[in-house]
RNA sequence: GGCGGCAUAGCCAAGUGGUAAGGCAGAGGUCUGCAACACCUUCACCACCAGUUCAAAUCUGGUUGUCGCCUCCA
C-alpha cells in the first residue's frame, strides 16, 4: 500500500487516486531562460521516479509538466542579446528536453507552454472575476485573497500575519496587500497580449491553474514541485482553482527539498548554481540521477564534486554488476554442460533471499517513496549476485536474478545507455588486441601485455580479467 | 518578527519504541604475473540536557547549531 506525504494534510497518507487506473499529476516546470541548473533537475528526476513507480504499480499516468515562456527574466534576456523572445524561449525549451532526456526522464504526456494557452488562462480570469474572486484595476487584475476563505491551508499561512510581514511592498491599487496580480499591463518593449483589461500578459500562478485545468481536468491526484513553491505559487494555485471550479484541486501535493551547493540554497538568482549539462558531462547524467535517488525526497541535499564522485563509484559497483551479470549470462549459452536444473539447498536459499528483497524493496518505495532506501536493497542484491556468479550456473537462478535485478533499476530508472566516448577501434580490433595480450601473457611477456592493456585503455576501452575470458567495455 | 525543516561513522545516507540498512573512502586478507573488477573480514552507544517507558537514535519538554519559506525561485 503506497503511502506519501502530502504537505497539505501535513501526514502520510495512502494513495488513493481519484480513478482506480489513471493517475493525473502536474509537475511544475522551469521558466525557460536559460539551462537548468541542478536543483532545477531535482524534481525532475524525482518526480519522474515516481511516475515510473506509480506506472509499476499499473497505473496509467497523465503527466504533465508546463514551461514558462513569458516571464521578467526571459524578457530581460532577450533584451540583453538583441533576439525575440520566442528565440530565447525555443532554444532553451530544445535544451531543457535534452537534459531531461540525458537524464532518462519519460517524456510527459503533455508539456505545454503558457504563450500557447492565453485564451484558457484569459478565460480563467474572466470567470474569476464574475464569481467576484478578482478585480480588475487600471489594466491589471488582481486576485481577491480575501475572498477566498481557504487561503494559506497549504502553507498554514494566516493572512492577518502575512500581512504583518515587513517585505510587502504596499501597492495601493491592490485592495489588500496580499492579494496577487492575476493579468499585468504591457510596458514598453513587452510582449503583449489582448485582453478584455487591455494588452498586457498574465501573471505567474494563474498558468499553472489554467493549463492543468485545460489538461488535466477541474481535480487532479497530484500536484509536485519544488518546496519553494508552496508558498505563495502552490498557494495561490489552490485559490485560483477552486475559486473557479467549485471543486476541491488536487488531492496530494507532493514537495521535494532543495538541493544545496555549500549547504546554501542553489537558485538561478543567487548566482551560485552549477549547470545540470556541466556536471551531467563531468560526471555523467546517469550518476546525477543516482545521486537524487540515492536520498529521500523531502530530504535537504547537499552537491560537491566530492560527493559526485563517490555517487560515480556507487553506481558504478552496479553497472559492473549487471555486465557481468550479462556476460555469466551470455558465457551460458553456448555452454549447455554446465547447465544444472535442480536446485541445491543453498540456492533454494537464495530464491527465498530474492523474494526478501522484492519485499522490502516495494515497501520502501510505498513509504513515501524512498528510493534511499530502496537502493540499498539493490546493493543488497548486488553482493548477493556477486557472490553467486563466481561459482554458480543455474541457470534459472541466474535469470531470476537479473529479472529482479533489472526490474529493480527499471522502476528507478537507474541504468541507462549514455552517450558513449567515440573509439577508433571496432569490436574486431578489440577482440584482435585482447588475444594478443593473451598470447604475451601466456608467454609470460607481461610487458607487452600491459602496453596493450595501456593501449586499449587510452581508447576508453576497458578490459577485465575473468574466469570465463576476458571482457571489454567501451568507456 | 511569523512559520517550518533538519542534527545518525572520515564523507553521504536509511532507520521514527526493542540494543544501528546501504554506498564512498580507509585497514587487513583472498583472487591476479602485476593491476582493475569481485569476494571475505573490519570500521557508530545516533548534537546536548531533562523526562515518559521494562525498553528511545526513535515519544515529550528544553538547549544549542543549522537550513529554508514569508520576494522571483525547483
Amino acid at each position: 500500500m503506497l503511502k506519501v506525504y502530502n504537505t497539505l494534510t501535513k501526514k502520510k497518507e495512502e494513495f488513493i487516486p481519484l480513478s482506480t487506473d489513471e493517475v493525473k499529476m502536474y509537475v511544475c516546470g522551469p521558466t525557460v531562460y536559460n539551462l537548468i541548473h541542478i536543483g532545477n533537475a531535482r524534481p525532475i528526476v524525482v518526480f519522474d521516479a515516481f511516475r515510473r513507480y506509480l506506472i509499476d504499480q499499473g497505473y496509467k499516468v497523465n503527466f504533465v509538466q508546463n514551461f514558462t515562456d513569458v516571464d521578467d527574466k526571459i524578457i530581460k534576456k532577450a533584451n540583453e542579446q538583441g533576439k525575440d523572445t520566442s528565440e530565447i524561449v525555443d532554444f532553451y525549451i530544445k535544451e531543457t528536453l535534452q537534459d531531461m532526456e540525458n537524464l532518462n526522464v519519460l517524456p510527459a504526456t503533455a508539456n505545454p507552454r503558457v504563450t500557447n494557452e492565453m485564451d484558457e488562462i484569459i478565460a480563467m480570469i474572466e470567470q474569476l472575476i464574475e464569481k467576484g474572486y478578482a478585480y480588475a484595476v487600471c489594466g491589471s487584475v488582481f486576485f481577491s485573497t480575501d475572498k477566498f476563505k481557504d487561503y494559506g491551508k497549504l502553507s498554514k499561512k494566516v493572512l492577518e500575519e502575512l500581512e504583518a510581514g515587513a517585505r510587502i511592498e504596499i501597492d495601493n491599487i491592490k485592495a489588500h496587500p496580499m492579494d496577487f496580480v492575476l493579468w499585468k499591463p504591457k510596458k514598453d518593449g513587452e510582449p503583449y497580449w489582448i485582453s478584455p483589461w487591455g494588452k498586457g500578459r498574465p501573471g505567474w500562478h494563474i498558468e499553472c491553474s489554467a493549463m492543468s485545468k485545460k489538461y488535466l481536468g477541474d481535480q487532479i491526484d497530484i500536484h509536485a514541485g519544488g518546496e519553494d513553491l508552496i508558498f505563495p505559487h502552490h498557494e495561490n494555485e489552490i485559490a485560483q482553482s477552486e475559486a473557479v471550479n467549485g471543486k476541491h484541486y488536487s488531492k496530494y501535493w507532493l514537495h521535494n527539498s532543495f538541493l544545496n551547493i555549500d549547504n546554501k540554497k542553489m537558485s538561478k538568482s543567487l548566482g551560485n548554481f552549477m549547470l545540470l549539462r556541466d556536471v551531467g558531462e563531468e560526471f555523467g547524467y546517469d550518476t546525477v540521477r543516482f545521486f537524487m535517488l540515492a536520498a529521500h525526497y523531502r530530504s535537504p541535499l547537499n552537491f560537491s564534486d566530492k560527493l559526485m564522485e563517490s555517487a560515480k563509484a556507487s553506481l558504478l559497483r552496479i553497472k559492473n554488476c549487471s555486465e557481468d551479470l550479462n556476460f555469466v549470462l551470455d558465457h551460458l549459452k553456448n555452454e549447455s554442460k554446465n547447465i544444472s536444473t535442480e536446485f541445491t539447498q543453498d540456492e533454494e536459499n537464495l530464491l527465498t533471499q530474492i523474494d526478501s528483497y522484492n519485499t522490502r524493496f516495494y515497501t520502501a518505495l510505498d513509504d513515501d517513496f524512498n528510493s534511499a532506501d530502496a537502493i540499498s536493497i539493490i546493493f543488497e542484491l548486488v553482493k548477493t549476485i556477486n557472490s553467486y556468479i563466481k561459482t554458480g550456473k543455474n541457470k534459472t537462478l541466474l535469470l531470476t536474478f537479473k529479472e529482479t535485478f533489472d526490474h529493480f533499476n527499471d522502476v528507478l530508472g537507474l541504468l541507462y545507455e549514455t552517450e558513449i566516448k567515440a573509439s577508433s577501434l571496432t569490436d574486431e580490433e578489440i577482440l584482435n588486441y585482447i588475444a594478443k595480450r593473451s598470447a604475451a601473457k601466456k608467454n609470460k611477456d607481461f610487458a607487452t601485455a600491459d602496453q596493450i592493456r595501456t593501449f586499449l585503455e587510452q581508447n576508453n576501452i576497458q578490459i577485465k580479467d575473468t574466469r570465463e575470458g576476458v571482457q571489454f567495455k567501451r568507456v
